[in-house]
RNA sequence: GCCGGGAUGGCGAAAUUGGCAGACGCAGCGGACUUAAAAUCCGCAGGGCUCAAAAGGCCUGUGGGGGUUCGAUUCCCCCUCCCGGCACCA
């Protein structure tokens, strides 16, 4: 007797080709897209609507992490739907690949930053490609390959022309441990964004930046129109670029001038309590503070304590708790509205980089001030009376003796008995008048520091010469190739520096000898514009070709936007004014890079970020090999909504895994391509059984699309297909009796597989086979719903007495108020809930509830 | 302090317009299949009380307190806690 393992009629065997063998499946669709590369490939085509889904391009560390796959899921899945809706889909991806990590892992395994980071590249594409997203990888774009960084450069040189990007000595935030410069977008509570146990710094040097500040008011503007934007995105913009309406106004200092003049300019967002100024506050780093000192050597020594207090307080990143403390200087300036002599002082909570580093002291009227006159005895004077609707509260407030809200002026002289708004306005309008002040705005928002003393990044296309001074290199020069075999430490300033060749050039201008710029620029530049190069990215000429950018991105941008919320003001403010400079250099026509933006939220894991110090970091590759793509793809989008963080757990992947499988039994039982049934009409009169499994399936397409266009909340999507999964298998008894039509169950089982699509390719292209289809399912046309299959026949109406549920009765679909009153009238439950009492009203919310009110 | 977001079973979550709270999944329990296990399929399942048990019945329940309403996870007011952002910004 032959051994039982080969006897092909074992319950076994059936059971193992049941089995849905997920790597295999993978494997061999994963080698067919391999072969046609131009699968995902899209080209203008005037007569379809594009679509443009992007998801934020990776650094490359090295390896995926989860955080990864659930972006690119989510937006895998958006661009597979957009395909199968008609759209010509634009869906590319690339690399942030210049940066400090490069740096240092050539420091540490001795590995050049170039083939350190294309290693990384290599890896983490093969990773995306296992995981089977659609890219259209004939756009790729590499930030740290000279066919990109050149155009880095060209830029800068039209932000030279047009005055964009200047070379200032400044105060800046340095990082120790990256040693570089930081921009204030990349200083985290006063630490480094990537080192948050690393107090910044303050250095003093020259540095290139660009001039973000003229675009301030407009990138202000604009998040009012980007509807498409979580709020938070646009809140912290908001509080970002810190717009504030105010009035600066001239004091003239009593007294002897010195050489920074005569007048102390302050800003205040409250002239209409300039009445009530009863000192001058200036910041310790104030240029006028040399010129007190000068007369008053004395006051040196406390200036320059407070002046350490305060670079101390930033550095920790408290300066929000520093105990006030000011100097006297035993001066005066004269308030241009009275004539009135105050006091100057000098004190730590005044920041010289905001405003004028000058403000008028009204302690009756802000908080700070109030803290401050109580400290130093100086005069509190009222002269707002606040406005309450409570009369009596109105009448009790003036006892206060202070108030920071607005009200009606009092003691202001001839701008008496005004409402404060009223009062701005004149007293502002009186200042420009007398010229000794006038409306201004001012902006937290700095100009934007991109010099950084690194190797691992664009070279600034900028020359230094003895003669000529500042030259830009000649276009026709570009690129500034970013030379290899560089000696890299993280000491000692600019690698580039180091390199001979590098630095000695020729000045363009008189053909004499000229240094180049060392700094590189920060890697947000290359970020910064990348999704623009994806419309033509292999162009030699240019960025971008006009014409092809337009067709991408028209009036509104990319259509869809995808990334983490860690970028919300860095990249994203950054490539809004890249995206402005561009429109005005008439490269393009947007004034927004992206229409919508979508947040995801974190993967995290036991209730805490991933981390390797946490041992708790998930490895996409190994959940690949344990489960396959789909199964780590699906779950990521199932396991929470996309916007929330999603706590990853090992066993619910193993669900989806299970649901996959089910999934895949359910056609190798059913499906019968050979039958000559199989591809024939479906009949319209339907058995009960079959009908309750298309009414299912019409509710299922409903749900999904509906998802698709609204909420995203692809979670309850793929419970719905599960449901409809469900039905399936309740329907296996009736389906062997042949009460299911087979031309019908062919149908519902192709629908399922466009339904599943978007979320599980692998499966649904092998499945798609499995049915007989030939055509490609990437671009099968999405299923339609029909309302009227949709509808139940009948419906369970709850019944509930005075509120509280007491029974259901089931009526027909489209049973009259009169009828379904009447059957809950009749029910049982509900005459022993009704009995001895009165029916005061009787509540019909069609098709969902009656409510009885009893008394 | 200010601005967002959140709090629902043992767990992840659902309830789209004020109308059956807990869909779907995980973990759990029970059954079928199996010599057995795994896999698979079917079923049960918020909590409490009642009943010998089951069926059933009753009460209660969406962070806490109040309100509007026939009816509130959903709307309004107050409060607590958690997460994120901003913060002497004049």
């Amino acid at each position: 007797m032959p051994p039982q393992e080969n006897t092909p009629d074992r319950p076994d065997s059936r059971e193992n080709d049941e089995r849905y063998d997920a790597q295999r499946v993978e494997q061999k669709w994963f080698e067919r897209w391999q072969q046609d590369a131009s699968l995902y490939a899209a080209e203008p085509d005037s007569r379809k609507k594009k679509y443009y889904v992007l998801e934020m391009l990776p650094y490359p560390s090295g390896a995926l992490h989860m955080g990864h796959v659930r972006n690119y899921s989510i937006g895998d899945a958006l661009a597979r739907y957009m395909w199968m809706n008609g759209y010509n889909v634009l869906h590319p991806m690339g690399w942030d690949s210049f940066g400090l990590p490069a740096e240092n892992a050539a420091i540490s395994n001795n590995t050049p930053p170039r083939e350190w980071t294309l290693r990384n590249i290599a890896n983490m594409k093969a990773q995306m490609k296992r995981l089977g997203f659609a890219y259209d990888w004939s756009r790729e774009v590499t930030t740290c390959l000279p066919d990109y960084y050149r155009w880095n450069q060209w830029f800068f040189l039209k932000l030279y022309e047009r005055g964009l990007t200047y070379r200032k000595k400044s105060r800046v935030n340095w990082c120790p441990k990256c040693a570089t410069v930081l921009a204030n977008e990349q200083v985290v509570n006063g630490n480094c964004w990537r080192h948050e146990d690393t107090p910044v710094e303050q250095r003093e040097l020259e540095q290139w930046f660009v001039r973000t500040t003229q675009y301030a008011d407009e990138l202000l503007r604009g998040l009012d129109r980007l509807e498409g934007w979580p709020d938070k995105v646009r809140t912290m913009q908001r509080n970002w670029i810190g717009r504030s309406e105010g009035t600066l106004v001239d004091f003239k200092i009593d007294g002897n001038a010195g050489s920074a003049g005569s007048t102390i300019t302050v800003f205040t967002t409250r002239v209409d309590t300039i009445y009530g100024a009863t000192s001058i506050q200036l910041a310790p780093e104030h240029p006028l503070v040399a010129d007190f000192v000068r007369f008053n050597q004395p006051l040196g020594e406390s200036v320059q304590k407070l002046i350490a207090e305060q670079r101390k307080a930033k550095e920790e990143g408290d300066i929000g708790e520093i105990e006030k403390h000011g100097v006297n200087t035993h001066r005066f300036a004269i308030n241009p509205y009275n004539g009135e002599k105050v006091p100057i002082w000098i004190a730590n909570y005044i920041l010289m980089d905001y405003g004028t580093g000058a403000i008028m002291s009204v302690p009756a009227h802000d908080e700070r001030d109030h803290d401050f006159a109580k400290k130093y005895k100086l005069e509190i004077r009222l002269v707002i009376l606040p406005i309450s609707n409570d009369p009596e509260e109105t009448m009790a407030e003036p006892q206060l003796p202070f108030c920071s809200h607005d009200g009606m002026t009092i003691n202001s002289g001839a701008f008496s008995n005004l409402r404060s708004d009223d009062a701005i306005q004149k007293m502002s309008a009186y200042a420009q008048e007398k010229g000794f002040g006038k409306a201004t705005v001012t902006y937290r928002l700095k100009d934007w520091g991109i010099s950084r003393q690194r190797y691992w990044g664009t070279p600034i296309p900028m020359l230094y010469c003895e003669k000529d001074g500042i030259v830009p290199v000649a276009e026709k020069d570009l690129p500034v190739i970013l030379p290899d075999n560089v000696d890299i430490t993280l000491t000692g300033g600019s690698p580039l520096g180091r390199v001979p060749e590098f630095v000695y050039a020729t000045c363009p201008k008189c053909g004499g000898p000229a240094r180049r710029e060392t700094d590189t620029m920060d890697t947000f530049v290359d970020s910064s514009w990348y999704f623009y190069r994806y419309t033509d990215a292999n162009n030699s000429h240019a960025p971008f070709d006009g014409k092809t950018a337009q067709y991408w991105f028209g009036e509104r941008g990319i259509d869809q936007y995808i990334g983490g919320v860690e970028h919300a003001i860095l990249h994203l403010i950054y490539s809004r004014f890249w995206t402005r400079f561009m429109r005005d250099l008439g490269m393009i026509t947007n004034d927004e890079p992206a229409e919508r933006l979508f947040t995801q939220g974190m993967v995290i894991k036991d209730g805490a970020k991933m981390s390797k110090s946490l041992g708790n970091v998930v490895s996409p590759d190994v959940m690949v090999a344990r489960y396959g793509a789909d199964a780590a793809r699906m779950y990521s989008l199932f396991a929470a909504p996309p916007d929330r963080d999603l706590d990853w757990q090992d066993t619910g992947i193993e669900g989806i895994q299970r649901f996959l499988g089910r999934v895949y039994r359910f056609f190798v039982r059913n499906t019968k391509p050979a039958d000559p049934a199989w591809r024939g009409p479906v009949p319209s009169d339907l058995s009960p059984e079959a009908r309750a499994i298309q009414r299912k399936l019409h509710q299922t397409i409903k749900r999904v699309s509906d998802d698709f266009q609204g909420r995203w909340h692809f979670n309850t999507c793929i419970s719905a297909v599960m449901e409809l999964v469900n039905v399936l298998y309740a329907a296996e008894d009736a389906i062997a009796r042949q009460a299911v039509p087979v031309p019908f169950l062919a149908d519902v089982q192709r629908n399922l597989v466009l339904l599943l699509a978007p979320f599980a390719p692998y499966l649904a292209h092998e499945l798609w086979e499995m049915l007989g289809e030939t055509s490609n399912l990437l671009k099968a046309p999405w299923p339609r719903y029909d309302a009227e299959l949709a509808k139940e026949e009948e419906i369970e109406i709850p019944v509930q007495v005075s509120g509280k549920l007491r029974s259901r009765v089931t009526v027909p679909a489209g049973a009259t108020e009169a009828f379904v009153i009447e059957k809950a009238l009749a029910d049982e439950k509900v005459q022993a809930a009704v009995a001895g009492k009165q029916i005061v009203k009787k509540i019909y919310v069609p098709g969902k509830m009656v409510n009885l009110v009893v008394k």
